[in-house]
DNA sequence: GGCCGTCTATGACGGCTGTCATAGTAGCGG
DNA sequence: CCGCTACTATGACAGCCGTCATAGACGGCC
C-alpha cells in the first residue's frame, strides 16, 4: 500500500486507492469526499460518475481493494519465502508494518479495521464488505499453512489467529508509537505455529 | 460496561461513562457532544463547565476509564477463577465479548480501540491516553500470569499477545457478526499460555 | 441581605460535510 | 455537422458539528 500503488490507472481506481490510503490514518469520519478527491488529484465531479451511491459506495470499494490488496501481499510473502515456514509467513506479514512505523515514526493502521470500528454499526453494507474483506485475506493465510504441512482444519484457525494477533497488535503499536508489540507477538506465536506443522 | 453501571454518580462521570459507551460503537466521528450529554441525561451547560479541554478532553478520560474499567474486570476474574490457569483467565477476558454478542446480536468494538483508529494520527494526547489505557490493562494480565507461575520476564510478552488477539479476534467478530473469530482464539491460544506455565 | 463559587440554560456562530442540480466539454460514430 | 455518451466543472444547499458568549439558578457563608 506505498505510494506509486495507483499511478498510471484512471481515476476511478485512484480514488478508490486514495480511499483506503485516507481510511488507515483518520478513520471514516476524517476521511472527507474532498480530501479522497484531491489526494487522488481526480477531478471531483467523477465522484457522484463513478461513485454513484455516495461515500458507503467509496468506502466498501476502498475496504475490499484492501482485502485483495492483502491476499496478493501474502501470496507474494509465501512465493518469497527461502524455505516456508508458518512463523515465516507471520513474521514477513508483521514485517510489513514494523517497516513502516520505523520508516515514517507513525504508523497509519489498516482501512479495514477503520471501516468495522466507524461504520459496522451503522451500516450493513459496509459490514459486510469488511466481513468478505477479511475472509478473501484469511484465505490465502489458510492456503498457504496447508500447504506447509498444517491439517486444513487447524489450518483456517490459525489463520484466523495469525490475522487477530496482527490487527490488534497494530492497534496497541499506534497508541504506543513503537513496533514492541508488533515484534513480541511475532516472537510469542511464531512456536505455536510452526507446532502446527505435521511432518510427513 | 454493562448499563446501570453509572446511576448514582455524578453527571460527571456520567458523561464520561457514555462517551465511552458511545464510542464503542461508531468510534469518535459518530459520537458528538450533545449525543453523549442526551445520553448521559446529563446537562447540556455542564459539558464546557467538566470538560473546558473539549472533545478531546473527553474521549481521553474516556478512553482512560475504560483502561481503569478493563483493568478492574482482570482482577475480578482472576479472584473468581476455581483453580487459576492462564488459558481460563484469557477465556473469561474474551467471554465478557462472546456473551454481548449472543444476547445482543450486535457488538460493540471496544473503545480504546476506537480513539486508536479515529485519532491516534490527528492527537497527541489521545494517542497516549490509549496507550496508558493498553497499560493500565496488560499490568494486571501479566501479574496474574506471573502469580500462575508464568516468568514475569514472559508474562508481560504473554498478556500483550493476549489482549492484541482480544482486539483484533474483536473486529473479526464485529465484522463477522459472529463470534466465531472469539472463540478460535480462545481454543487456540489456550495451550500455548498454559503450556508457559512454570511448575514448582 | 449581599456576595461568591459552582453549576446549568440557551442560543448563536463559523466551519465543514455529503449530496445534488445544473451546465459544460471531449470524443466518436454516423 | 449532428447527436450521443462519457466524463468533468462548479456552485449551492441543508444539516450537523464543536465551541463559545451570555445569562440565569442554586446554595452556602460571612
Amino acid at each position: 500500500m506505498t505510494a506509486g500503488e495507483a499511478s498510471g490507472r484512471g481515476p476511478r481506481e485512484r480514488m478508490v486507492f486514495s480511499a483506503a490510503q485516507l481510511l488507515r490514518r483518520g478513520g471514516v469520519g476524517a476521511t472527507g469526499m474532498r480530501d479522497v478527491v484531491e489526494h487522488a488529484r481526480a477531478p471531483r465531479g467523477s465522484l457522484q460518475h463513478y461513485f454513484p451511491g455516495g461515500k458507503e459506495q467509496l468506502v466498501n470499494e476502498a475496504v475490499q481493494w484492501a482485502g485483495r490488496y492483502a491476499a496478493r501481499r501474502v501470496a507474494r510473502f509465501v512465493a518469497a519465502l527461502p524455505e516456508p515456514t508458518p512463523s515465516g509467513l507471520f513474521a514477513a506479514m508483521v514485517h510489513q508494518w514494523t517497516d513502516e512505523l520505523a520508516t515514517a515514526g507513525e504508523t497509519s493502521g489498516c482501512p479495514v479495521a477503520a471501516a468495522v470500528v466507524d461504520r459496522a454499526g451503522a451500516c450493513e453494507s459496509t459490514r459486510k464488505a469488511t466481513a468478505t474483506a477479511f475472509a478473501t485475506w484469511t484465505g490465502p493465510v489458510a492456503e498457504a499453512l496447508a500447504d506447509m504441512g498444517v491439517p486444513p482444519a487447524r489450518a483456517e484457525a490459525l489463520a484466523t489467529l495469525m490475522i487477530s494477533a496482527v490487527e490488534g497488535a497494530l492497534l496497541i503499536a499506534r497508541a504506543e508509537g513503537d513496533v514492541r508489540a508488533l515484534t513480541t507477538v511475532v516472537r510469542e506465536l511464531g512456536p505455536l505455529l510452526d507446532g502446527a506443522v505435521v511432518r510427513d
